[in-house]
RNA sequence: GGUCCCUUCGUCUAUCGGUUAGGACAUCUGGUUUUCAACCAGGGAAGAGGGGUUCGACUCCCCUAGGGACUGCCA
C-alpha cells in the first residue's frame, strides 16, 4: 500500500497560524474551553479506553520537563479512567544504562507518576519491529537502500562546508548556491526506484518511502492543525544496516502494539509525528491522538539546562527539599491553569485537567513560586512524614535523641514557617544549637548588665514554674513583667537572644515551651549564671 | 539556509471582538509585633513593533522583530 495524503487544495483553509488555529478561536464550536476543540479525525475507537504513555530515553537522569509531560499524560490517564504505561527506550545501546533506568522509575515513582503496568524495555522488541519494517516494504512502503551512512555524513559535510562559506563571503557562486539548496533538501535515495537493482553483497537499510505528492495533516490538541508537504519529509531509516530499528520505528510499534490512544510528549518531538505518521498509514493502522507540549524554560526564557541550576527531579527532592505533591501542582500550573486557581490538590487536577488548556508557549521555571506552592503543602503535611524526610538529609545526620525529640515536638510550628527542607535547617537552628549559643550582630548587643540581672531573676521564676506549657509560659512571662512594671518588650529581645543567638524562632513562649526546661535553664545560666550565684 | 511553532505585568496565567485588562508569585509602602517569618491593608507593574479588517481589536488577517523546534544508520 502506498501511503496517500490529502490532496493539496483541501489544506489552505485548514493551516493555523497563531492563536487562529481551532483551539482559540472557536471554529464555529461553542461552549466552554474544554468542548471547544474538535476530537482528532484519526481517533476512530471508543475514546473510553484511554491508554498514555510516558517512553523517556534512559541516557540521564529523570528531567524536570520530561516529569512535567509525564504528569500531564498520567493526569490524563487518570482523568479519563485509562491506563499510563512506562516504556524505556533504549535502543542506543551505547549511551543506556541501566543506573539511568533507575533513576527515571525511581524519580517518577518519587512523584506519584508510576506506571499502571511494569515498564516496556523497547530494546526487547527489536524483533518486532525489524518484523513491522519488512512487512512495509512487502507492502511498497518502504526499501531497501545502499547508500552508505559514510555517503551520508560526506553529504552533511559538503552542506556544512558550503554553509559556511555563505557566511564568511556573504554570497555563493551560482553553482554552489544550486548545490547547497539540492543538498538542503530532504534525502532521496535512489534506491526509491525499486527498478533499481541493490548492488551485489551490499549492507542496506531500510527506509520509509516518503510520497511524492500531496501533504500530511496532524491535528495536534496543543498545536493545532498544521501541515505539511511530503517533499519535505526526507525518507528516513527505519532498519539500521546491523538489522536494528530506529527510534522513529521503534516508537511507532511499540505505541501501536500497547494500544496507546493518546500520545502526550515534548513538542521536541512535534515535527517527528511528520515522519511517523506514514508508518501508521502504511501499516493501515490506528493513529493516536497527538499533544506536544511545550518544553520548560529557564529564567532567562533558554531552554533549560544544567546552567540555570537543578534540572534533574531527584535534585528537587535531595538538594532543594521540595514536596512531591507540590511539584506536581507547581508543574502542573505551567502552561495550564483553571481559572484563578492556583491550589490544585491532586483530587482537583483529575477532575480538572484537560489536554485542551494546555499553552503553546513555553514557561519559564520560577523557583520563588515554586517556594510558595511547596509551602503551601508543606503547612499541609503529615509532621512524621515531614520530620522523617528531614532527617534523611545529609545535613540532619548526627543529631542526639534530644534534638530530634524536641524538633519532632516542635514540627506543627515549625513547618509553617519554611518553604522547603533547606530553610526548615534554618528554621528548626535554634532548636539544634549547641550550648553556648553564639549571640551574633543584634543578639550580642542585646545583653548588658540590666538584661543579666533581669534574666537572673526571670531564671529564679521559671525554675518554680510548675506547668511548662506555651500558655503557662506566656502567663508567668506576663507576670514577671507586670511584677517589674516593664513591657514585654524590655525582656523579649534579650531573652530571645541568649535563647537562640539570633536564630529566626517562634514566639518567644513558644520557644522556651519548645527548647524544654533544662535547655532553657541551661542556656540563660550561660549569659546570666554569674549573677544568679552571687545574688544567692 | 529551509520548514514549522511561539510572543498579555519581572514570572506563571485569565481574557473566546465591547472589561477601569483579572488573579497568583515576586516587589514596594504602611500596620501589627518580643527577632525572623506569618498575618492585615494598600501601591506600582502587561497586550513585542508596524500595518490592515471592524462602529469597536489583546482577541481576526498581513508584515517585521525576537525566541524555540526539527533538518542523524541519536532519542
Amino acid at each position: 500500500m502506498q501511503v496517500v495524503g490529502k490532496p493539496r487544495q483541501q489544506n489552505g483553509s485548514l493551516r493555523a497560524k497563531g492563536k487562529t488555529c481551532q483551539r482559540r478561536s472557536g471554529c464555529g464550536l461553542q461552549g466552554p474551553r474544554s468542548a471547544r476543540r474538535t476530537p482528532s479525525p484519526h481517533l476512530r475507537w471508543n475514546p473510553m479506553t484511554v491508554v498514555t504513555r510516558f517512553a523517556p530515553s534512559p541516557t540521564g537522569y529523570l528531567h524536570i520537563g520530561g516529569a512535567r509531560t509525564a504528569l500531564f499524560s498520567w493526569l490524563y490517564a487518570r482523568a479519563k479512567g485509562g491506563k499510563f504505561l512506562l516504556r524505556i527506550e533504549d535502543t542506543d545501546k551505547e549511551r543506556s544504562t541501566q543506573a539511568a533506568i533507575d533513576a527515571i522509575i525511581d524519580g517518577l515513582n518519587w512523584l506519584g507518576l508510576g506506571g499502571d503496568e511494569p515498564p516496556l524495555l523497547q530494546s526487547a522488541r527489536a524483533d518486532r519491529h525489524a518484523e513491522v519494517a519488512h512487512e512495509l516494504v512487502k507492502r511498497g512502503a518502504a526499501y531497501h537502500c545502499a547508500v552508505t551512512a559514510e555517503a551520508l555524513q560526506a553529504r552533511r559535510d559538503e552542506a556544512e562546508l558550503l554553509q559556511k562559506k555563505k557566511a564568511a563571503e556573504s554570497q555563493l557562486s551560482p553553482g554552489d548556491a544550486a548545490r547547497l539548496a539540492d543538498l538542503m533538501r530532504p534525502f532521496r535515495s535512489p534506491w526509491r526506484d525499486p527498478m533499481l537493482p541493490l548492488p551485489e553483497g551490499a549492507s542496506t537499510v531500510v527506509r520509509l518511502r516518503m510520497p511524492d505528492h500531496g501533504e500530511l495533516i496532524v491535528h495536534d490538541r496543543v498545536q493545532g492543525t498544521v501541515a505539511r508537504a511530503y517533499s519535505e519529509l526526507d525518507d528516513l531509516i527505519l532498519l539500521r544496516s546491523d538489522g536494528t530499528p530506529t527510534y522513529m520505528l521503534a516508537v511507532v510499534v511499540d505505541d501501536h502494539d500497547m494500544g496507546v490512544t493518546h500520545v502526550i510528549r515534548g513538542d521536541d518531538h512535534f515535527l517527528n509525528t511528520f515522519r511517523q505518521l506514514p508508518i501508521y498509514l502504511g501499516m493501515e493502522w490506528q493513529t493516536p491522538d497527538y499533544s506536544h507540549v511545550p518544553l520548560i524554560h529557564g529564567p532567562d526564557g533558554k531552554k533549560l539546562s544544567k546552567r540555570h541550576g537543578a534540572t534533574a527531579v531527584d535534585e528537587y527532592r535531595d538538594v532543594l527539599g521540595y514536596l512531591p505533591e507540590a511539584i506536581r501542582n507547581y508543574l502542573l500550573r505551567l502552561g495550564w491553569s483553571h481559572g484563578d486557581d492556583e491550589i490544585i490538590p491532586d483530587e482537583k487536577a483529575i477532575e480538572w485537567f484537560d489536554l485542551d488548556g494546555l499553552n503553546k508557549a513555553p514557561a519559564r521555571l520560577d523557583f520563588a513560586k515554586l517556594d510558595s506552592v511547596n509551602k503551601h503543602y508543606m503547612a499541609l503535611a503529615d509532621d512524621d512524614r515531614l520530620f522523617g524526610l528531614w532527617l534523611a538529609r545529609p545535613g540532619s545526620q548526627g543529631l542526639s535523641n534530644d534534638v530530634q525529640t524536641r524538633i519532632r515536638a516542635a514540627m506543627p510550628h515549625l513547618k509553617t514557617r519554611a518553604a522547603n527542607l533547606v530553610q526548615f535547617d534554618e528554621v528548626a537552628r535554634f532548636l539544634k544549637d549547641l550550648r553556648p549559643i553564639l549571640l551574633t550582630g543584634k543578639a550580642a548587643e542585646q545583653v548588658n548588665e540590666e538584661a543579666r540581672s533581669r534574666m537572673a531573676a526571670l531564671l529564679q521564676q521559671l525554675e518554680s514554674l510548675a506547668d511548662w506549657s506555651e500558655p503557662a509560659i506566656k502567663e508567668e512571662l506576663a507576670q514577671f513583667c507586670a511584677r517589674l512594671g516593664i513591657s514585654l518588650g524590655k525582656i523579649g529581645p534579650v531573652l530571645r537572644a541568649i535563647l537562640t543567638g539570633g536564630a529566626p524562632s517562634p514566639d518567644i513562649a513558644l520557644v522556651i515551651a519548645l527548647l524544654g526546661r533544662n535547655e532553657v535553664f541551661a542556656r540563660i545560666r550561660d549569659y546570666a549564671g554569674a549573677r544568679v550565684s552571687r545574688s544567692s
